[in-house]
DNA sequence: GAGTGGTCTAGACCACGGA
DNA sequence: CCGTGGTCTAGACCACTCA
């Protein structure tokens, strides 16, 4: 199992802090014949630091060291911009597409709607530190949200709601998976297809107990750690 | 992408019903033929549909189509077994180690023990319908529960703390990333190193507020959902 | 003992990134 | 334009599973 030996062997080079994070590791085939193997073999290596979540890649640019994860936790209500300036890390929020449209199965399904309701939906892509971390699509009801998309929710929907239409979330549902960035979401974070990532999907209901929107999150896995307490009732 | 075309064919036959829960794939060199590709290639497909949580690996005796994942809720306090039945699931847990010993680095980090701190540590592996699906180690405060192991914890640890010791959880601080299987943790779980897991990290307090024991649960990743309602303060 | 999966080799071509 | 990563080929050997 030389590619574990090849894995345990760069994992040592960073934990001695000779690898910094964000810091691109050398081109595969130096990588390969530093090693003396080839390029599938060594590839195995990094496709299992990359499960590890110690390296990351970047679509033909190269493997990267990378940094600490953010910690996530989703039984708040802080907003994406909050939690990580609470952090020390640079959010930035992009986006990609805002339109009104009918209710996909997804849609459907977690806002318990008709097929083909009238919906809104949000693409955005979240970075930390200029990096993309997460693909995030919203769907949001427009029954309760009327001509949300005049308004600027570029960087935060929750603002958007409590301040123009005191919305507030009073709770939410929450489900999380792994599984794989592809296509159009892996471009978006500058990846391939296939790179593992933490799925978050969200309900959420306002104060009166009405689904009002919901959220899929595609997450980079090793770009965030989900803690949280629990209490429990005696 | 070939590959990513033969993960499509093989999604698409999975959920036309043609594969059920369980059932074996096709010998790999069959399926290379199948779609006229070599087996590398076809690995690669595989590699996705893994990571995807969609098919699952046994180590040397084939691939295999994922059952439904376990809803898993960390808010929760109801241990493996109840909440494996409440899902018309079998579970199942095989005691592996149970000792006396010195806290190790994460022990003493997870406890805010000094280090060398006498501890019990214990490893188990809990089945779904007679599949390996989770490693728990479980690092517990000799001084909070004395003589522990002198007791049958073999399926449950909470039920001997609330019988034997009258200790209940009154919180759980929980930590999920995503990592992989490796070496004897991999083995238990008849599978190969570098098999995508979730980790859950849980640091469990007393009714008096005191960090008395520590769960560490390597879940093979499509074997579980995590699942939980956060309700919010107005 | 046949067949299987786990691992590895030694190449190849292409399209894209970055200088 | 060079070097890079992404993808693919056509084999090989070994240790293990299972009939």
């Amino acid at each position: 199992m030389q590619y574990v030996k090849i894995k345990d062997s760069i994992v040592e080079q960073i934990e001695a802090g000779m690898l910094c994070p964000r810091q691109k590791l050398p081109a595969e085939r130096k990588l390969a014949e530093s090693f003396d193997t080839t390029r599938v073999t060594l590839r195995e290596a990094l496709s299992l630091l990359e499960a590890e979540g110690r390296i990351y890649r970047e679509d033909r640019r190269g493997w990267f060291i990378s940094p600490e994860p953010l910690c996530y936790d989703p039984t708040l209500t802080v907003n994406f911009s909050t939690m990580a300036q609470a952090q020390n890390r640079i959010p930035k929020t992009q986006l990609l597409t805002a339109k009104s449209t009918l209710a996909n199965k997804q849609a459907a399904r977690l806002l318990g709607l008709q097929p083909f309701s009238d919906i809104y939906c949000i693409d955005r892509v979240r970075y930390l530190d200029d990096r993309p971390v997460a693909y995030v699509t919203s769907y949001i009801r427009p029954d309760i949200f009327p001509n949300l998309l005049d308004f600027d929710f570029s960087d935060s929907l929750t603002d958007v709601y409590r301040e123009h239409f005191s919305v507030r979330y009073q709770k939410t549902r929450y489900r999380i998976v792994t599984s794989t960035l592809m296509g159009e979401m892996a471009q978006a974070l500058r990846t391939t297809s296939g790179t593992p990532a933490m799925v978050i999907e969200r309900i959420n209901y306002d104060q009166n107990g009405a689904q009002v929107s919901c959220d899929i999150e595609y997450w980079r896995h090793d770009a965030i750690s989900i803690e949280s307490v629990a209490e429990f009732a005696q």
